[in-house]
DNA sequence: CTAAAACCTCAACATTAGTTGAGGTAAAGC
DNA sequence: GCTTTACCTCAACTAATGTTGAGGTTTTAG
C-alpha cells in the first residue's frame, strides 16, 4: 500500500478489461492517466471507480458517450470527492427508475400483448407509439390497428 | 380489409422502420416472406408481431441473435398460435423479471457505491465480480478490495 | 547484466445493427 | 400507355465498441 499510483496492466487486471481497452477510454476522454519517464501510463486509483462506473452504466444501455457526458460533471481540475460522486450517483439513480419502470411496464404487458389472443394492434401499448412505453431508447415503436385484419393469411 | 398480405413498404410504414432492415431481418432470418409474380417480398400480418417482438426485445438489451434462438421455438411450418406467442411471452418474463431484479439491485446500491465515502472495493457489490449482480450481461466486472490503498493519490 | 514481461504506437480487423446508393424491374395512378 | 412510385439485388459504407498484431522500448526479476 501507499503504492497509489496504478499501471495499465494493474488496472486491467483488477478491472477485469484488456488494456487495449483501457487505451481506448482514455483516446475517447473517459478516463485519464499521466506518463512517466518511460512513456508508460500512470493512473490514479480514481480510474478504477470510473470503470466500474462505465462497466455499471454499460449494462443499463447507456452508450459511451453518454457515459463521457455524464462524467463531464465531475472536476478535471482535483481529483473527484465524495460528494462528487454522489452527484453523479444521484443522476443514475433517476436514469436507472426510469428504466425499471419502463421494463415494469413492459413486462407487465407482455403477456397481455406479445401472448393475448386479440391480434391486433389497435389498442396494445408495446405496439403503440404513443404509449409512454416507448419513451426510452429510440423512436416509433409501431404503428397501430393491424393484425386483426389478418385471418385469411396468404 | 379481407387484405391480409403485405407488401414491403406497407410492414415498413406500419412498424416506423425501414424498407431496407426488414431485407436486413430477413437476411439474419428474423422474418420470412415468399414472393409474387414479380418477385417482390409478400408478407403475412404475423410479421408485424414479430417485429413488435424484434423492438421489445432490443429495448431491453437483448440481441438479434438471441431474439432469433427466441423465434427458433415458433413453429415455421404453420403460423404461431396464440400459444405459440404465449409459451414465447413467458419466457421473456422470465428475462424482464431478472433484468428488472438486477436494475433494482444497481440501483440500491448506487449511492452505497458509486456515491459512498469509503473508497473501497472491498465489500462493494458494485465492484465485487462475485456479486451476482454481475451475472447478467457479461464476465467479470471488477475485482475487490482496491481504492483504500488511495488515500495518497498524488 | 540479461532475459522475460510489460508497455508503447499505429493501423487494420471484428462484430452488431443497420443504411445508402447504383443500376435495373414491377406495379399503380391518371 | 406513360410516368411515377415502389421494389429488386448487391456491394459498400456507417457507427459503436473494442481487439489484434507488428515493430519497437521500458521495467522487472533473477
Amino acid at each position: 500500500m501507499a503504492e497509489a499510483i496504478w499501471s495499465v496492466g494493474k488496472v486491467a487486471k483488477r478491472c477485469g478489461i484488456k488494456v487495449s481497452t483501457l487505451h481506448f477510454y482514455e483516446q475517447q476522454g473517459l478516463i485519464h492517466s499521466w506518463r512517466n519517464a518511460g512513456n508508460q501510463r500512470r493512473y490514479k486509483p480514481e480510474v478504477l471507480r470510473r470503470i466500474s462506473v462505465i462497466k455499471a452504466a454499460q449494462k443499463v444501455g447507456v452508450s459511451l458517450e453518454e457515459i463521457k457526458r455524464a462524467f463531464e460533471s465531475l472536476p478535471n481540475n482535483r481529483t473527484p470527492t465524495v460528494e462528487d460522486w454522489q452527484q453523479l450517483s444521484k443522476n443514475w439513480q433517476q436514469i436507472l427508475d426510469g428504466r425499471i419502470a419502463y421494463l415494469q411496464k413492459l413486462r407487465n404487458n407482455l403477456a397481455g400483448c406479445i401472448g393475448c389472443g386479440c391480434l391486433s394492434m389497435t389498442s396494445c401499448p408495446l405496439y403503440n407509439p404513443n404509449d409512454q412505453l416507448a419513451e426510452i431508447g429510440s423512436g416509433p415503436v409501431l404503428l397501430d390497428q393491424a393484425e386483426q385484419q389478418a385471418g385469411v393469411e396468404r
